[in-house]
RNA sequence: GGGAGCAUAGCUCAGUGGAAGAGCGACUGCCUGUUAAGCAGUGGGUCGAAGGUUCAAUCCCUUCUGCUCCCGCCA
């Protein structure tokens, strides 16, 4: 394909005014005009706003063709780049010739009207979205936000670990796997108990689509100190809500040497990074946000960098909550799990910003996590994040092979199905935290959107997996 | 898994036991250096599906399907 420019370094004035340029896109709308043109804006992905361009009545083709190039129709446009007469642009394209690749056919029906949408409708035509405004900005801050994390791990000198999307360990513990078989489904062997022989399956055993890659990089940050995954992760749950995914992706450092402290500062210093990423490089997409999606998108961002994130003991968040006049629907007494009720008290109501929960009460956590002095907290860490809810959730991990066969004698789990990971804490073993951060959650959160689906390009869920 | 709600034009939604409506979009015309333009007109419907009640059902009842929201699970 012949050499084109992006509408975006165009818009920057990354050409010279006057000279020859092409670009290639969609139409979002066009405007005939009787005074002898048309404007047509043309948007190519790579910017929120699209280029304007004049078409002349005096192309060859613009009654057949030109004219007839509705919105969503596919344009190779070749013209002059110049400084616009008119508001809202800063330069414009005189096309000289204008190539119709692709009309839509029959544009009453054509999905994409330039009207607003519903979300929901959106999500009937997933294949056809991104040419929204809305996706398409989410498009762009979800790239931007994956660009800014690697950018931060790589800059702090982490290695970014490849963890297997299918396990065949059944140890990780954290919901319903789906399963991953070859086995003929019709026609399933039984062994002698009359029980699935997953000894015939592809795997020799029992294998999974991974629910989290934190047990395997824990043995990869017991060689290289400083590891995380960025990766897709699955959960069967049936959960049908707006911030819950079978499928989603989840970023998973994992740091040695380093205690809940560590990993809490770790977590915070991230999410300002990857915010601040987002002013500098997405303000087009944040300005149609904070205009159109949430008032309070920018506010919040701009309150992320600028501020430490609150930090409070999970006692201590007890106390607020009981002290804090407010009726909640499950009642709190230290030892309970906190419902969503309460941690949007905690982060919308009582802070206004993100607020990193630590030290929960061992029996509502994970065997893996670090026992505490006390015998009865764990070193765990929630970051709640208003709107959102629990945004990420770590701890430090408990290092000691004797305390750790404790917890999981305690909560009668399958100690040989644990045996490498045991074994790290009997070959050099160290004190280590890590944490998972929701994908999904980050960009919402940074967008204003309100549904999860709305932030994936294709969805998965319960009853869900169109496109 | 538990609970609530919704389903009428391409989209967003009104509405009524007795002849199907609006706005936006589409199309046509007028107008215009226009910005999801303005004005006028035209076309567009198995009222989610299947049963039932009724002289008569888009409306009332039952079942089903789909979607949304809340809770639980978590990220």
């Amino acid at each position: 394909m012949s050499k084109h420019w992006s509408i975006s370094d165009l818009l920057d004035g990354k050409a010279s005014a006057d000279t020859e340029v092409t670009v290639k896109g969609w139409v979002r709308t066009q405007r005939p005009s009787k005074a002898g043109f048309s404007f047509i804006n043309l948007h190519d992905g790579s910017c929120f706003n699209p280029i304007q361009v004049i078409a002349p009545a005096e192309l060859d083709n613009y009654d057949s063709d030109v004219l007839k190039a509705t919105t969503g129709a596919s344009l190779v446009v070749t013209g002059r780049l110049v400084a616009s007469q008119g508001k809202g642009q800063s330069f414009e394209i005189q096309a000289t010739s204008i190539e119709v690749l692709g009309l839509v056919d029959d544009p009453a029906s054509y999905p994409i009207q330039p009207k607003p949408h519903t979300m929901e409708f959106l999500r009937t035509v997933a294949h056809l979205r991104p040419r929204t405004n809305a996706i398409g900005a989410v498009t762009r801050v979800r790239n931007c936000l994956a660009q800014a994390i690697h950018r931060f791990m790589h800059e702090k000198q982490f290695n970014w670990i490849h963890t297997p999307i299918i396990t065949a360990s059944d140890c990780e513990g954290a919901g319903e796997m789906f399963r991953v078989s070859t086995l003929d489904q019709t026609n399933l062997p039984l062994t002698d108990k009359g029980e699935v022989d997953y000894n015939q399956d592809f795997f020799g055993k029992e294998a999974f689509l991974t629910v989290s890659g934190q047990l395997n990089v824990e043995t990869y940050c017991m060689a290289m100190s400083k590891v995380y995954t960025f990766g897709p992760t699955f959960r069967a749950e049936n959960s049908n809500t707006s911030r819950h995914l079978a499928e989603f992706w989840m970023v998973e450092p994992e740091i040695a040497f380093a205690d809940l402290q560590d990993n809490a500062d770790l977590a915070e210093e991230m999410l300002q990074y990857i915010c601040k990423a987002v002013l500098d490089e997405r303000a087009d997409d944040l300005a149609f946000f904070n205009q159109r999606i949430d008032k309070t998108v920018i506010e919040r961002l701009e309150a992320i960098v600028n501020n430490q994130f609150e930090r409070m003991d999970y006692t201590d968040a007890i106390k607020v909550l009981q002290t804090s006049g407010k009726k909640f629907e499950y009642p709190v007494e230290w030892g309970v799990d906190l419902q969503s009720e309460h941690e949007r008290y905690l982060a919308e109501e009582k802070i206004g910003r993100p607020v990193i929960l630590m030290n929960y009460p061992k029996d509502i956590k994970a065997f893996y996590m670090r026992l505490n002095d006390d015998e009865k907290t764990v070193a765990a860490m929630d970051v709640l994040a208003p709107g959102i809810g629990e945004m990420i959730g770590g701890s430090q991990r408990e290092e000691r092979l004797d305390v750790l066969d404790r917890r999981i004698d305690e909560m009668d789990l399958p100690k040989e199905h644990y045996w490498w990971y045991r074994d790290l804490r009997r070959y050099g073993t160290v004190p280590h935290a890590g944490f998972g951060l929701g994908f999904e959650r980050m960009v919402a959160y940074t967008t204003g959107m309100q549904n999860i689906r709305d932030v994936i390009p294709f969805p998965r869920a319960p009853g869900s997996a169109e496109f």
